[in-house]
DNA sequence: AGTACCACCTGACGGC
DNA sequence: TGCCGTCAGGTGGTAC
């Protein structure tokens, strides 16, 4: 699930749990999930300090411990973080287990393995390492309007893409291009100016609904394509038709009423 | 340089 | 009941 609302979520759930905890212990139960790190290296760089803060770039998590070390954590399709005393019932695929101090965990679990976990020194090394664009949250007017108007590609995936702005996936682009009126299909650089202003705009105003929402789409307001995202299902602006398409391989949401 | 497609994984669901 | 194909909100490599 994890796009930038989630991941913000989960950085605000890191902060409100496992800040200033000794971390007693670190276990991962299957290597697959790890980057560039091993166990050992983990347990390593880990175990005797705490997590001090939380910072989010994108879909990216990094959770920062005393002496310049970083946690990276990233979500994949399936991955999420729960705080707990004692193991929850319903909580499978744990990958990596940190247990702190107090007698609580937090369990990073991802069932289909698609993230990662790993440790990084600096964060902007890293956000420049892997060509990273600004945080789709964060990026201002002009940069955004750059982005769109030198691709050639359809708007959907210019929005998808982590190297143009970070954050934005396939169920939140979505949403901002019904928010904006235009077709997923649209050719970036065909766009028109109160056009690509439109969609800053409502790029800005789904993330923050969607944050304060809890990422959460049964919160989210009715006139939101999310709740009705499904094909055949009623298009709450026009009563039409909710259409379902691919677009680069990617399963995509419209009303071909209401985007043009 | 930019875009399209497949592989990486697991599990749920519908059809036969 | 069981097997099979398909699909799922991400990313990275490779092939055009």
């Amino acid at each position: 699930m994890p796009e930038l609302p989630d991941v913000e979520i989960f950085k605000r759930y890191v902060d409100a749990t496992s800040l200033h905890k000794r971390i007693e212990s670190v276990s991962v139960s299957d290597e697959r999930i790890l980057r560039e790190t091993t166990e050992k290296k983990l347990k390593s760089g880990l175990e005797g300090k705490a997590f001090d803060s939380a910072v989010r770039h994108g879909k990216y998590l990094f959770v920062s411990l005393d002496g310049g070390v970083n946690l990276l954590m990233h979500f994949g399709m399936t991955g999420f973080v729960r705080y707990y005393k004692t193991t929850p019932g319903d909580l499978h695929h744990t990958r990596v287990l940190f247990d702190f101090d107090n007698g609580y965990h937090l369990a990073y679990s991802n069932q289909r393995l698609l993230g990662k976990i790993g440790i990084v020194g600096s964060v902007d090394d890293f956000i420049d390492k892997n060509n990273l664009g600004p945080d789709a949250g964060e990026i201002d007017f002009t940069v955004f309007s750059s982005v769109l108007a030198k691709g050639r590609g359809t708007v959907k995936g210019t929005l998808m893409n982590q190297n143009n702005l970070a954050g934005i996936g396939n169920i939140y682009s979505d949403e901002i291009l019904y928010q904006a009126g235009i077709h997923p299909e649209h050719k970036e650089n065909e766009l028109e100016k109160h056009q690509i202003k439109k969609l800053y705009e409502a790029m800005r105003t789904v993330l923050k609904t969607a944050v304060d929402c809890g990422a959460n789409p049964d919160e989210m307001p009715d006139s939101y394509l999310l709740p009705h995202r499904a094909d055949g299902a009623e298009c709450p602006g026009c009563k039409g038709t909710i259409e379902k398409t691919k677009i680069s391989g990617r399963s995509t949401y419209y009303c071909p009423k209401c985007q043009k």
